[in-house]
RNA sequence: GCCCCCAUCGUCUAGUGGCCUAGGACACCACCCUUUCAAGGUGGCGGCACGGGUUCGAAUCCCGUUGGGGGUGCCA
């Protein structure tokens, strides 16, 4: 694959920030639309926090928005901690071209001398001394005399004074290369043309690009996107945020709605917001992009998802909620969960769920051997002497109905509540509330029907009594 | 402290000097529809942070102020 090389370099934390999804997607949007290249990177200098399983997990919630490991246009993943020789021999190099300078002194000699001088930072003291490599001794690099212009392709031209920029660490005092090292390394030799990433890396980028620079490269086209921010308007972080994505993944947000959703941060499609990946893709534009930092809002998010529930067929819902229906957690056990029923209520329950797990909740009574009983919609509906006639005279009517269907039903119980002065809106209630335990639901005709003649008087007698 | 970034309804945003008495979406409110709750429909509320310029004309350009955020590690 020619073409620009883009990419992602999450670290292996156990779980996949939503911030860095939405920057695998714009990388991803411009990947595939410019005939280029998406190479995954697993940045973590420490070997030890490599963990298989997190690599894995990063894969799968890449897959899960449609980042496949198997596209033509994906590569990787590439283990930074596999790659620490190369960047020695940059750090080496570096050495060797006069661009860094070896220093024995450690943190706290530098904070020591501080104090004694009342200056700030390292103040470039070993740049002359000459110093080798030797145990304890830290590589710094010689940052030159100049400015440092970063030509960002959605913020345009930043400038950096090169003065108030400190003599950084390439190698620790054990050998061992630095992250900002090793980014640059690896972008290097994998070739990347474009950085999309967080603004976060913006202060940092000047140091980065004159060490591309010192080792003789043109530095790639830098993108800095807005940050996510949270109600705070702090960056979204694990501690205070729900910030993993496979959490809403396994809460039962729709990947089209998650990947809709954040492409709108910071960016917005042409004409609607809710637009397919096709349409996002072929518009993606860098130079589109806002400045400022958006706040990852769960109601837009809820919003998305529930347009896109409602935008799947009725078969795919059903099979899209399955895995809830039938999980461990669900309101009833999966023995008693039946497909042909839940598929009977599922346009009736489609819209009115936010998340797919939201569904199990809304028809658990068909599936449980009794309703469970919301005591206070129960104690405030039959509070009312006409609501317990009405379920007495609707048990009767209904055993008796000759078509049991969600039309006869309804038809009957409405001559029942004109009988009582009642419109079918109050006289529903106390048959909804003896069948599904709730005041709220899904149509109740319609459950009635699908529940049974003999299962919806059982439960309306075993009501009837408990009132009488 | 120093450096950098940012600033349009509560939120995400459209807007690149006249089309702006600032448009859309989410949220919120009201009404309609209705079998409860949703969904759907209609309408409403609500914003260019502030102060100076530049210009015939500024949300849009410039400067400053204020506010917010990020960075500044022998973390990534």
């Amino acid at each position: 694959m020619t073409g620009p090389r883009f990419r992602i370099a999450p670290s292996p934390t156990g779980y996949f920030h939503v911030g860095g999804a939405r920057t695998a997607l714009f990388n991803w949007a411009l990947a595939r639309r410019l005939g280029g290249t998406f190479v995954l990177r697993i940045e973590d200098t420490d070997a030890e926090r490599n963990q298989p399983e997190w690599t894995q997990g990063i894969i799968d919630a890449l897959a899960w928005i449609g980042i496949s490991k198997d596209d033509p246009h994906f590569e990787g993943p590439y283990f930074q901690s596999e790659l620490a020789a190369a960047h020695v021999a940059a750090a080496q190099q570096l050495f060797e071209g006069g661009h860094a300078y070896y220093c024995d002194m450690t943190a706290a000699d530098v904070e020591a001398r501080n104090k004694v001088e009342g200056n700030q930072g390292y103040q470039g003291w070993s740049r002359d001394r000459g110093l080798g490599p030797g145990p304890g001794h830290v590589l710094r690099f010689r940052v030159p005399p100049g400015n440092t212009v970063v030509h960002d392709l959605v913020r345009g031209d930043v400038e950096f004074d090169n003065a108030l920029i400190e003599d950084f660490v390439l190698l620790r005092g054990n050998g061992s290369p630095m992250f900002l090292l090793a980014n640059v390394v690896d972008d290097m030799n994998m070739r990347i043309s474009h950085v999309l990433r967080a603004e976060e890396h913006l202060s940092n980028t000047p140091k980065q690009q004159m060490m591309w620079q010192a080792l003789g490269h043109e530095a790639p086209v830098w993108a800095h996107l807005p940050l996510l921010v949270n109600e705070q308007r702090k960056k979204i972080s694990k501690r205070r945020d729900k910030v993993a994505l496979e959490q809403y993944r396994d809460e039962g947000y729709l990947p089209q709605a998650m990947v809709n959703y954040l492409m709108t941060l910071g960016w917005t499609p042409k004409g609607e917001e809710i637009q397919p990946w096709a349409h996002i893709e072929g518009d993606f534009l860098l130079e589109d992009v806002n400045h400022s930092p958006a706040f990852f809002d769960l109601k837009k998010l809820a919003a998305f998802n529930g347009e896109y529930i409602r935008q799947l067929t009725v078969e795919q819902f059903a099979a899209a909620c399955r895995p809830w229906l039938l999980a461990d957690d669900a309101p009833f056990p999966a023995d008693r969960f039946d497909e042909a029923t839940f598929l009977a209520m599922a346009p009736h329950i489609q819209p009115r769920c936010v998340t797919l797990a939201d569904a199990a909740g809304v028809i658990d009574f068909l599936f449980l051997a009794d309703p469970v009983i919301d005591e206070a919609a129960w104690t405030k509906t039959f509070s009312s002497p006409e609501a317990v006639a009405v379920l007495r005279d609707s048990v009767h009517a209904y055993d008796g109905i000759a078509d049991w269907s969600a039309d006869a039903l309804k038809s009957s119980l409405e001559v029942i509540g004109e009988s009582h002065g009642l419109k079918l809106g109050k006289a529903q209630a106390p048959v909804r509330v003896a069948v599904t335990g709730r005041t709220i639901g899904p149509p109740l005709f319609e459950a009635l029907e699908v529940l049974g003649r003999d299962e919806t008087l059982r439960r309306m007698r075993s009501a009837e009594a408990a009132v009488a």
